[in-house]
DNA sequence: TATTTCAGGTATACTATTTATACCTAAGGA
DNA sequence: TCCTTAGGTATAAATAGTATACCTGAAATA
């Protein structure tokens, strides 16, 4: 986040610096401000979570969704998949330690949502 | 946030109390973690902004993005839209006081991509 | 025994959101 | 005169998310 802004006599404003790509806001953003990543990772907060229950957790998200943000968590490093049990399948999902880094942030997302009543 | 789980001998677990709406943390990225809503607010934290140097600052976000956040943000309360002038037009972007009160979380999201180096 | 339920997903079709691109009006500068 | 700037809007195409049904194998229910 290097942008500056110049202010001319006239109020008029110039970018020195703009950021041309996403910035760290933005990139954070596109992990766990999808659709649904924030809640997900809040529910794994107590440890390893079944797919199904997961599913039933987080009411209104599709088990597809559901899937594809493990997927691309699991593939960031932030979740793990473990498979507890085969013929019954049995899957639990948990949280890595990168995963877990991004428990405060959500701690307070929580907390300012419900602060202010965010609906 | 009221779900609880149980566990039985097997392993497997029992969602006693789903959250069947859009918890908190969900409600809260609606808002904040919109598509470009995030850089946006953060990018306002050191005062009036306007709108053409907003979209120059935003590298890769579309007017039409930049506009339509905007007055979402206006609708919620948390941005400020002033005309300074018109003939030629002039408009700026504020931050309203629960515009400002997001700043903690959106600091945090920063410093957490830039640390974990998020791309 | 037959049917239903559960596990952990996948397939298909549809809707909504985001992007790319061009354009608008009025004023000011080269 | 032509080009640029301001603050947007219009249109179409691409991407993301939703609803619904379905799959395999085991176990519980009728």
């Amino acid at each position: 986040m290097k942008s500056r802004i110049e202010t001319d006599g006239y109020g008029r404003k110039k970018v020195i610096d703009a950021c041309m790509e996403p910035c760290a806001i933005e990139r954070g953003m596109r992990i766990i401000g999808g659709k649904w990543t924030g809640s997900l990772i809040y529910h794994l907060k107590d440890g390893p979570v079944r797919f199904n229950d997961l599913n039933r957790m987080l009411g209104g998200a599709t088990k597809k969704m559901i899937d594809q943000r493990l997927k691309e968590l699991e593939a960031r490093g932030m979740v793990l998949r473990t498979v507890i049990n085969d013929r019954p399948i049995a899957v639990t999902y948990e949280l890595t330690e990168l995963g877990r880094s991004a428990m405060d942030i959500l701690e307070d997302l929580r907390l300012w949502s419900e602060k202010y009543d965010i609906r």
